[in-house]
DNA sequence: TATTGTTATACTCTATAACTATA
DNA sequence: TATAGTTATAGAGTATAACAATA
């Protein structure tokens, strides 16, 4: 059999040159360690970031739009039908008829409500984990450092 | 006709809740920022972080073998060899025999050193642009940080 | 027996374009 | 004319499993 694919962020022995010295080959490397432990912790259940992103949205923008949601999540609006097709054949979220006839109002079922709450605990156990070597002001530090990074 | 789809890491009058608290959001909403100039800045080449990231493993560790570069980017064999192919096929890489028959010694061409050149002059641009708003030091500081992160 | 590269296959994610119903 | 949601379709990227050659 063959042996689970793991991202190691650096491999003994070998040169990683310029990728050293990048801030982005940093941050896809601390990326590629902290999905990892993600989908490590979510295993049991159907939740990806990008879904658990999706619920917590609707939940503190209830009534937000999926085009809405779209931009917010930074995919095509195709994609979020998907998204929430899903979720609502799971009987967590609901499309609600809006004022526009257009489009919906998002909302978080009852259900989708308690199963959020739970998956937030995990999650959080999670991130608190992956970022276990870091003091609070470390913490901070780096969200600060991060949120200054992309095109200005 | 469908505006091109762009990630905006922080939209307007949206409420992010929790996500703003998590490590791991913060790093993901950096990391699509970049991915967005990278792919921005290398548009009119074939080529992607993780393409290029192969080009500088194999430069740099001259020799090495198919399953060993899977290791170090953290995907399974049978990607490698598409990757490889590519790369053969555009001339930029060569399989050479190895001592042991089972495996190949990776090895940029003359065209793939030359153009791998070009490649990390423009992301070296990149990067200097996606994090022109951190100081020597502050870069110095998110490496380190951002190096501590994952599963311990 | 184990490892390397390979192929076949399938699944997820995403985009684009065209459609419909509404505005 | 423009927008929201939808569908159809296609292209990456990835994984798993099985295989042949070799160790």
């Amino acid at each position: 059999m063959e042996p689970r694919v793991r991202f190691n962020a650096r491999i003994e022995g070998v040169e990683y040159d310029l990728l050293d010295e990048l801030i982005g080959y940093a941050v896809r490397r601390a990326q590629l360690s902290i999905y990892e432990d993600f989908a490590a912790t979510m295993e049991a259940d159907e939740i990806t970031p990008q879904r658990f992103s999706s619920l917590v949205i609707v939940e503190n923008n209830p009534g937000i739009s999926q085009s809405r949601l779209a931009e917010v999540m930074g995919i095509a609006r195709s994609g979020v039908v998907a998204i929430i097709d899903g979720f609502e054949k799971a009987g967590l979220m609901e499309r609600r008829a809006s004022g526009d006839r257009r489009s919906y109002s998002l909302l978080l079922t009852q259900a989708g409500t308690r199963l959020l709450k739970r998956y937030k605990r995990a999650v959080k156990e999670h991130d608190e984990r992956i970022s276990a070597g870091l003091t609070l002001t470390e913490k901070a530090q780096l969200r600060r450092l991060l949120s200054k990074l992309g095109t200005a």
